[in-house]
DNA sequence: GCATTTATGTGCGCTATGCACATAAATCGT
DNA sequence: ACGATTTATGTGCATAGCGCACATAAATGC
């Protein structure tokens, strides 16, 4: 019986997904993790390439490329970092409107999978989901990495607080 | 409050379907909509290219070059079809077993969210979600998008029968 | 103070995909 | 029934996004 339900949750998770995708390339026109990189350099901690490259689950040359082009767009500065070796990442201004875009599409792509549900329906399954995530247990990587695309704004009593304002746990 | 949820839906379903994909390629050695192409023609009622390609979401050439890969991979056959332009695609032996082993650890991929959840819980969850499913009222090529890499033995009672299966609306 | 580790960047290649074009078969109108 | 249009496939070429192997510079650890 849980495959039942197993099932459902990839379709609508892929619908989901789809829909962010489709989203975010309409915003960005990028795909992959460009999106999810915006959002991350976008809590304003200046994270290292090395940093980002965990949390986006790239290789590292992969998120250099990938820096490459948001700084060539104007969205990111690669500014100095108290480590000489490292990069410290922040969003221009137009990098912040491009990522306050991002967010905000991305959260009306994925209302219209709720506004057919009942007040009290959407109430139940954000409870179901708000404890399935307080429930999988994630490493500190893993949290990031989940809470990628997350919009913090709207994200109350986060089950899976994943620190990124703050520059501690820098593993 | 509706952001609050679409936010975690969010969360789940980029969770979800990044378990998906890493499954797909670990098991096909392919990536993008590949595994999707072979859970749909895995279903055998031959669809031509131009079918494949409009469920899978893609461009013409894009599907042409998928199903290269499955056929060089020994996959996939390129039947003749009645229409003499048109190519009709079936699974060779190899390709339902590996169809068989995607959809198998597909479900494997996402039973952990689901996991801590009690019975109870799961239960409400998915009836939530089928409800969900059930009130999209997506065309039938819309249908049988979301339902592109769907498990159906364990799809009962589907929210969105996707007629894979037969022939009709060949549009 | 030198060997090791860490952080970044670069050369090169590959996969998945799209656009423009070509070709063959079906269909439609007269 | 025949030419014009539409439909289905395939091919040349290009691009985005990514990884591996390698190079280099700064920090760290005896």
């Amino acid at each position: 019986m849980i495959d039942r339900t197993a099932n459902l949750l990839g379709v609508v998770g892929l619908a989901v997904a789809d829909r962010i995708e489709q989203t975010a390339r309409d915003v960005l026109n990028h795909a992959g993790e460009t999106p999810a990189a915006l959002v991350v350099i976008g809590y304003g901690f200046g994270p290292s390439n090395d940093q980002l490259r965990r949390t986006l689950g790239l290789s590292h040359p992969g998120t250099v490329r990938l820096i490459d082009r948001l700084v060539s767009d104007g969205l990111v500065r690669r500014d100095k970092a108290a480590d000489k070796r490292a990069v410290c990442l922040h969003l221009t201004a137009a990098g912040m409107a491009a990522r306050d875009t991002l967010l905000k599409e991305r959260l009306a792509a994925i209302r219209p999978f709720l506004m057919p549900l009942s007040e009290a329906e959407q109430e139940t399954l954000g409870d179901l989901l708000h404890t399935l995530l307080s429930r999988l247990d994630p490493s500190d990587q893993q949290r990031r990495t989940l809470c990628r695309l997350c919009d913090d704004r709207v994200c109350s009593n986060c089950p899976i607080p994943a620190d990124f304002r703050r520059q501690k746990d820098k593993t």
